[in-house]
DNA sequence: GCTCGGAGGGAACTGAGTGCCATCGGCCGC
DNA sequence: GCGGCCGATGGCACTCAGTTCCCTCCGAGC
């Protein structure tokens, strides 16, 4: 939580918000998230019971103050795509958009990871909220699919798997403090969705028109052989 | 819910929680899983509020009464596998014990997927059931890719790819009433995951030796064109 | 008969979440 | 300035999930 202002639509008035994550924090962190009630943070907050659920509709709310607004930048994000954009790099474009709420505020994200570890209840919770991501990635993968064989399936998939690879680099980077470069590690994640998916991985091919290959194949032969040959000519693993 | 002995170790004294479990999905189904209390449930089981809790930890615990078994079973079928075990094909086949699950009982599936699509609260527990799935999936999965490049990025991606294509396949026959052959659905969206991961799809390839095509491709040239090449010309889209 | 142990019943308690209403403070029209 | 309107807040009481503690019942073994 920055100081200013924030998740509101645009003007200066979010301190009620603020105070009752700031106290739901320090109390979570010195004796827990079970152990406090939402009586202790509204009373360290110096506020009433009644307003804490007028600004988070439950306790587990409060841990993640600022999913809902990502989650609406993510929609508005792939719904501002048209044709052009290549659909499995656009949601992996989106993707990027919550490592960036994460990476916004390092401790504070890291404070919550190790919350969400601990409590099974919170740890419910975050898979809610991802699920709602993943089902962003995946509607809008749906339409782009839209009478591609199997395309339902392939945009489920997909999706998923964006948003494992994504988790995964972000969970590790959690998991080190918020040390070392969380922006690469996932565009690295990322990069092997893409390449498994047959999305281009972001270089564009230089021309190195000597540089050939040659494969032959049988038709009946499976595809994942051919791919593997491919792959390890290419010197790509 | 069959009427003889079922989730319990193997004798024959279930009929308090089966009773239990008949109750709730009476009330459920003819008022709403949120207008029926606890007390509800129990006073028409005809049994103390307390036992309730005694089988179920939980009233949602209530709606899935058998995925502790199913994912018991899973991870006994995961450990009990061995290096020669191709290991995506192997996280596929522990997905169909899922839908084995469900087939056991369609009616009843049908009923709870009804449920759980319509009660917030019902679909975040689901939600939490199938994450133990999938990180059942991603544990073996990271066992197995031990020492690999990027292998607990793989393991986790291929998992929530198996749990993304066996969700896509199952919903869709839920969706149905249980009607058509689920089992031939999850087949075939496993096999899309394993085609694109790397296994081999099932049909080990038949002798066609005239059928022959050759590839040319420079070596700079982005991997997913290459790939995509081969697939128009396999026919496989 | 007796105890003993486990299954079930039940009252009372905590805490999350909700509904209802009173209050306060600014803002508008008069 | 004044009365009323309105949105934000506080406070109280209620429901219901889940827990704790203790009681009863019943069959097994002595």
């Amino acid at each position: 939580m920055s100081s200013s202002d924030s998740t509101e639509t645009a003007s200066a008035k979010p301190s009620m918000r603020d105070a009752l994550v700031a106290a739901a924090f320090q109390l979570f962190l010195e004796r827990g998230y079970e152990q406090t009630t939402v009586d202790d943070i509204v009373a360290l907050a110096g506020v009433g019971r009644r307003s804490f659920f007028r600004y988070f509709p439950s306790k587990e709310d409060v841990v993640f103050p600022d999913h809902e607004r990502c989650l609406a930048d993510m929609t508005a994000f792939l719904a501002a795509s048209d044709a052009a954009h290549e659909p499995v790099r656009r949601v992996c474009d989106a993707a990027r958009l919550v490592l960036l709420m994460y990476a916004e505020n390092p401790s504070f994200s890291v404070q919550r990871y190790r919350l969400t570890k601990q409590v099974p209840g919170l740890r419910a919770y975050e898979l809610s909220v991802v699920w709602r991501y993943e089902r962003a990635l995946a509607e809008y993968l749906r339409g782009r699919f839209a009478g591609r064989r199997d395309g339902n399936l392939r945009a489920d998939v997909i999706a998923a798997a964006v948003v494992a690879a994504h988790n995964n680099a972000l969970r590790s980077w959690l998991r080190s403090d918020g040390q070392g470069d969380a922006s690469a590690a996932v565009d690295h994640a990322l990069g092997y969705v893409q390449s498994a998916f047959g999305a281009p991985p972001a270089a564009p091919a230089e021309e190195h028109p000597e540089d050939v290959v040659v494969v032959v194949s049988r038709r009946g032969a499976p595809l994942w052989r051919v791919v593997q040959e491919i792959e390890t000519t290419l010197g790509r693993d």
